[in-house]
This record gives structure tokens, sequence and C-alpha cells, in this order.
DNA sequence: CTCGATCAATACAAAATGCATATGAGTTGC
DNA sequence: GCAACTCATATGCATTTTGTATTGATCGAG
């Protein structure tokens, strides 16, 4: 028969008090049972823990021993019921999330200092991600939630949640110094139409990539695709090398890079919008802090 | 009411065959009394473990957080009885040891090799002191052995236990290249009659110091004391800077210092025993150890 | 759509365990 | 040497734990 934590409690009552009689008057018993008990430990643990003399009580080195372990091991079952009751009120556990690199220049810092600060305790594991990347990861299970570009697929909807977080405009990003537009704050796309564009692939942001394209056919024209990128930085970055010009959301012009410049457009500026999204089943008290920490956000 | 191990185990079995009826019979017993346990200790956790359906059941996040805290707590538990045995035999635990100056030159650096290579879980605790001091902190129970020079006073003897370790004879200690005895590896007393004699205050080490004086004695002289001193490497230094001679423990030639040569009487000579003394009602297991131990080491 | 299989919860009875009372045996102090 | 004290033992009762029987709910096959 195993040790159970009342022969321990029971002990280090004993070992405290160095008395059976108080040791029982403070747990609230008889000397009788309690002498039994201890002596039940003795023989599971194959050692007596206490000399006794009919008279006094003394610990064996053993006893000596047995005190801290059965102190901690007390200790920590009694820290049992807070510790679960912080994992199911989100105050401690891991969160995972998965992010577009447009987030990353805009509602993604403010929504991870906040939430760090408020539970410091959760541990955010965080993963740079396309949509349709997260959207798998989402359904498997792999994340709890992802900041990605909407919309989504109508399999997707029936499983996971949604909520909208920012809605921006796109801006211009062109190479410094471009001919036909020192000084101007504000650009026609015709004048660039003969610039090559640099754009992510429609199959990765097929709502970005047609929000752009749908902004160009409006004014009736058609861009020149010279290249595609997946990484907002690695766009920005083209760019600064001159390779071409690209429509990016406005948060991201606050990466300052050298040899690039943003320019708002002039007319039918495209939005773009960026979202959270979670399996609606994911009862993870950590993911609902984290909604209700941003809705509160949001709100105000 | 408090968390008790036999719920926690239940739990693991539960958490990991994921099914309450496989848990059971893994636990041989029944499948209602472990609901029923489950659910007392949900309860007094104030949080439900487990999210059933009536035909699955699955981890909550408290359950999650619960699984690595209760396994890591029924490990402790389970280790117990190996624990307090190891410190009942002595495997464990922690010896204070005092020995007076001469044994670090002998008996004592062997003693320590071989019970640290037999029992390295020990920790020893040494404490250099002169014989008056470790009687006195034996019979308080501040140390648990002394390695000492007898004899003991009757009122020790009482509670003391006493055992020969080593006896050996003086040696004289003169400062390097004193006039009348280069080359000479024995020597009489009686050319060193004028020298200053440095010695133990007879407070310190009574045994010893008679010793020496009565070498004296025997040969009809009477020594000039210069200096006393209580430690023996202090009373080698002062030997190698010129104040006098000494007489001193065999073993102690071991200790090489510039400035002082050893070199062996030809008559009357003195020994001095060095032993070890305990408390006759120390039943500590590592004491016992330590003194089995030195015991086959003697013997052989 | 119905029926059987599966799985957890509930109800109640039996067994085991823990506790209290009464008592015994060995010390200690007066 | 007697009274007080302390831990151990014995016995009966209360509580807890377990087992058996059953219910209720869900899922899959025919």
């Amino acid at each position: 028969m195993p040790v159970e934590l009342r022969q321990l409690r029971y002990f280090i009552a004993v070992a405290e008090e160095m008395h059976f009689g108080r040791a029982a008057t403070r747990l609230h018993m008889t000397q009788p049972p309690l002498s039994q008990t201890i002596q039940a430990l003795e023989s599971e643990l194959g050692t007596s823990l206490f000399s006794r003399t009919s008279r006094s009580v003394a610990l064996t080195p053993a006893g000596i021993a047995l005190m801290p372990e059965a102190r901690r091991i007390l200790q920590q079952a009694a820290a049992l019921p807070d510790l679960v009751r912080r994992a199911a009120s989100g105050e401690t556990g891991r969160l995972s999330l998965a992010f577009v690199s447009t987030a990353d220049y805009s509602v993604l810092p403010p929504f991870l200092r906040d939430f760090r600060a408020r539970y410091p305790q959760v541990q955010i594991d965080l993963r740079e991600a396309t949509t349709d990347v997260q959207l798998e990861d989402l359904m498997q299970g792999r994340i709890d939630v992802g900041l990605l570009i909407p919309p989504l697929p109508d399999r997707a909807k029936i499983e996971l949640e949604y909520a909208t977080v920012l809605t921006e405009p796109l801006v211009l990003a062109v190479p410094e110094g471009m001919s036909g537009m020192q000084g101007m704050s504000t650009v026609d796309l015709k004048i660039l139409v003969d610039m090559p564009l640099i754009i992510f692939p429609r199959r990765i942001a097929p709502a970005f990539h047609d929000a752009i394209l749908a902004c160009f056919h409006e004014a009736g024209l058609t861009p020149r695709i010279s290249q595609e990128a997946i990484q907002m930085q690695t766009i920005v970055g083209l760019v600064s090398a001159g390779m071409g010009i690209a429509l990016v959301p406005q948060s991201v012009s606050n990466l300052k890079r050298a040899g690039v410049e943003y320019k708002a457009l002039t007319r039918n500026i495209p939005f773009v919008e960026t979202g959270l999204a979670w399996r609606r089943d994911n009862a993870s008290p950590v993911l609902h802090a984290f909604l209700d920490l941003l809705r509160k956000k949001t709100s105000c």
C-alpha cells in the first residue's frame, strides 16, 4: 500500500510537537489512531521514524531526512487548487498565435504588449505565416489564433470564428528619387502604369492581390507584374532595390527603409482588412482571455 | 477536505488512458468509484479537469496544467521509502567532525578520502579544534565525532566512547643549520637543553605537554619554555623562524617547511596517542558508518 | 429510423478503512 | 511505592471506498 498525504501530515504534526498526544489534539483527533497511522507509515517506508521511549519521542535520522521532503510534498499538494484555477482562468498557460507579415507593422506589437502586461505568466508562441497556412493550422489545432487577411473560405467558416481588427488603405511604395514625382505626396496610378509591379502571389493572399488588381482595372489600366514575394519585408526590399513599385498597407510605411518612399493614391484607393480567426470549439481559457482583452481595447 | 495522493493517481490514470473504463481496469477497480473520485478531486480543486461528452473524455486546460504537477508529486512520494532508507543506513546525511591540528598531518587525510569514496552523498562538516574544545562540543552534541589526544577526563568517560587510532613517537623540530648538529640524524636532548622550547599550553593539551616535560625530566633536564602556541602549523613556523626547538609528532615531519629540520631522539623517546571520541548515545547511522569503516581499515 | 453497442453517471449495498473509547504497560517524579 | 504521564494495543462504530446493478445519452450499422 502506497504512502498517503494524510500520513505525511500526521508525521509532520508529531515531528513538530514531539508528542503524540499534543499532535493528536492539533489534528483534532485522539492519540491512538495517530500512533497507528505513524506505525503504518513506518512500515510502508521500511524504517522507523521516531525512537520512542515510553516517556518521550525523538526523530531518527530517517525521520530527520523525511521532514523536509514531506513538507515539500504537502506544500506542492496544497498549491494545486490555486495552480489549476489559474490555468482555468487563463492566467497561466500557452497561446500559440500566427500572423501575416503585414500585421507585424500594425496591430500585432500593441496586441502583444497589452497581453503580456495583463497575463505575464502566459507563454506566447509566435509564428509568421500566410493566411492559407494559418487556416490549415487553425483547422488542425496547431495554433490557437491567427491574425490574417479575409475572406475565409466557406469550408473554414463552419469551424472558425472571425473578427475584424483593422481596415486600412493601401499606399504606394516607390524607389526613392523616382523620375516624375519628386516632391509629390499623392500620385495618380496612371503615372506608374509602366513601372513593374511587385505583388503577393494570388495563391497566398487572394484578397490582397485582387484588391490591388481591381484598383488598376477600375482606372482602366493593366499593371505589369514583374515579381512576386510572400513577405512584406521582401517586397519593400525589392522596391528599395529599384526593382519596381508596390502597393502596401498604410501601416507598413512605419517601416522606414532607405531607398523607399511612400505615397498616397489620389483615386480608387484600395483597402485591405486584417482580422483574427480561431476555432469555435477551442475552449482554451488563455485564448478567451486574449480575445476578451482585445475586445475591450478595440471597443474603447 | 484536502487533496490525497490516491486522487492524483486516479487522475493520472484517466488522463493517460483518456477513458474511465480502461483506467479503472488498469487500477484494478471498477469504473463507478473512479468517476466518483475524479468528481471529488474536481470539487476539491474547484475546477473541472475533464470535459466529458457521454461518449469521450478530454482534458481541460486545468487538467493539462495538473498533469505534470501531479506526476511530480507522485514521483516524489514514491521516492520516499528509498530516501529514508538511505538516510537510515548512513548513505546520506551529515557528519560533523573535529580534529586536533596534529591529526591534519597523519590520520585525517586518508580517513576522509576513504569515507568520501564509500559515502559520497554524506556531507562532512570539518573543524579544527583543540581536545578540550572538542570534548565540550561532543558533550553538547555540536559535533558527532572528535579526533583528539587522550586522556578523557572522568566526567567525559560516562557519556563518551573512545578508540585509539594512532600512537606515534615525538621527533625534534629544529631550525635548519643549527650549530653543533649538522649531518646528525639522531640527537640527544642534552645538546638542546639550553635552546628555548616551543610547546602547546598545558591547559590545551595536558597529555602532550606532560609527555614532553617527562622526557626532559627523565633525562634529568629542565627545559626552558620560551613560547606557547596552539596549532602545529604555528609551532613549526616559530621553529623555522629560529625562535627555538619543538617536539612534534613524527607525522608532522611530512610538513616540509623551509628552515626546519626533523631529528629523532636517541633516548627517552616520548609517545603521543591520537584517538576518536563520540557520544555513546549518538545513534546517527552516518557516525556508525564512519566508525565501522575505520575499524575495517585499521584492522586490515 | 430503429436497434444494439459503448461509455459515463447515478443508486445502493458490501467491504475496508479510519477514528474514538477503554485499557495496558513502561517511566518518571514525589 | 504510588500517582501522573505517555505511547501501545484492543475493540466497536462511523465514514469512506469499492463493487454491482442500472440509467441515460450518443453513435454506428442494418
